[in-house]
DNA sequence: GTGTATTTGTACCAATCGGTACAATGGAGT
DNA sequence: ACTCCATTGTACCGATTGGTACAAATACAC
């Protein structure tokens, strides 16, 4: 038969899930089978290279994502703070308001960093490069920039470490709230 | 024989260090026998509740330490600045300046934080409880010194996550020192 | 309706998982 | 010197791991 499983993108989504909430290692194939409904015969001819190719996916996938609708906004758009705005929209829309964690901030941490080290260091590049970038065009030095965009994507990070450690969303609405007000530099 | 093994506190940290590499759920008991030459005999000698008690044992021990040399001065050192520069010196020193991850973090974003949410989120709130005292104590009102301390702990949490992800520790120290500079309240 | 290439379920694989059992060992207390 | 008993290595357990093989099923092109 062909096509009856759902769409890749959707069937990467719900992998993602899976990685998300139990991390590389805790991820098991018969967890995702089970997530996805799907057996191994289909997991395996959609991901050839099995977990690992699976993980590389949901990478691809989630830069993707950010690179549309968070980190392209700070470089597009013609003011700055309308693009720090969108990527702040996004960014909050993305984690759920804190109820969801960063996959790639995770595996950072776990064993899956030596495997995945340049997805992870090009996603976090590109956010604090691309912040950095509408920061100068904002009018800051581009030291001043630089400091004040890694510091804010850091703060992001340690929040939704943090709300999920408190199991607490409100502590990254707090903190979004603060990066907002940090990065609103240069008129309103 | 008696007393051959390494003291309990040195097993118990090269045990944290596996923890620390690998997440909960990456940290198979094969490495962990490895990584301190003890046998499954010995290990399940002394932690009899297996994988689950060493990881308790860890976040105990990495609990006691924090308490002794980050949370206590923040309460009972006299001068709170006096209490702040400690807390900063001795989480530097912990973390190797950037080099070294934080376990709870690691654990509060995989599932190992179901099974120990109790401990991660007494880490956390003593962390930022005793931040937000000592603030208080330099004269902020409650609410800013609630906030600050928030955002501090959680700027450490992302400037690790960050320092790890790029391999560079110098984003640790860069956020840490900036975060001594916005902790200066009240005077030097 | 037939052929075909893709999709799928199932059975199977060796390796490793966390954990248990237990006999051999040998240092400490006497 | 002798007795304990904490400590240790080894063998073993069933379950699960990630992965492979392959035949049955089936949607689509014709």
């Amino acid at each position: 038969m062909r096509r009856i499983a759902p769409g890749r993108d959707e069937l990467i989504a719900a992998i993602a899930e899976v990685f998300r909430a139990h991390g590389y290692a805790g991820a098991s194939l018969s967890l995702i089978t089970e997530t996805t409904g799907l057996g191994k015969g289909s997991l395996y001819n959609f991901f050839p290279g099995g977990k690992d190719e699976m993980a590389a996916a949901v990478l691809a996938h989630i830069d993707r994502w950010f690179e549309d609708a968070v980190f392209s906004p700070l470089r597009e758009v013609e003011s700055p703070q309308e693009g720090i705005a969108r990527m702040l929209a996004a960014t909050d829309a993305y984690f759920h308001s804190g109820r969801r964690v960063c996959l790639v901030g995770a595996f950072a941490l776990d064993d899956a960093r030596d495997r995945f080290a340049a997805e992870i260091r090009s996603y976090f590049g590109r956010w604090v490069a691309d912040l950095a970038g509408a920061l100068r065009r904002a009018g800051l030095e581009a030291a001043d920039a630089g400091r004040l965009a890694e510091e804010s994507v850091a703060g992001i990070q340690g929040a939704l470490t943090l709300a999920r450690a408190f199991d607490d969303p409100a502590v990254f609405s707090r903190a979004m709230a603060n990066i907002r007000e940090r990065l609103d530099v240069g008129r309103a």
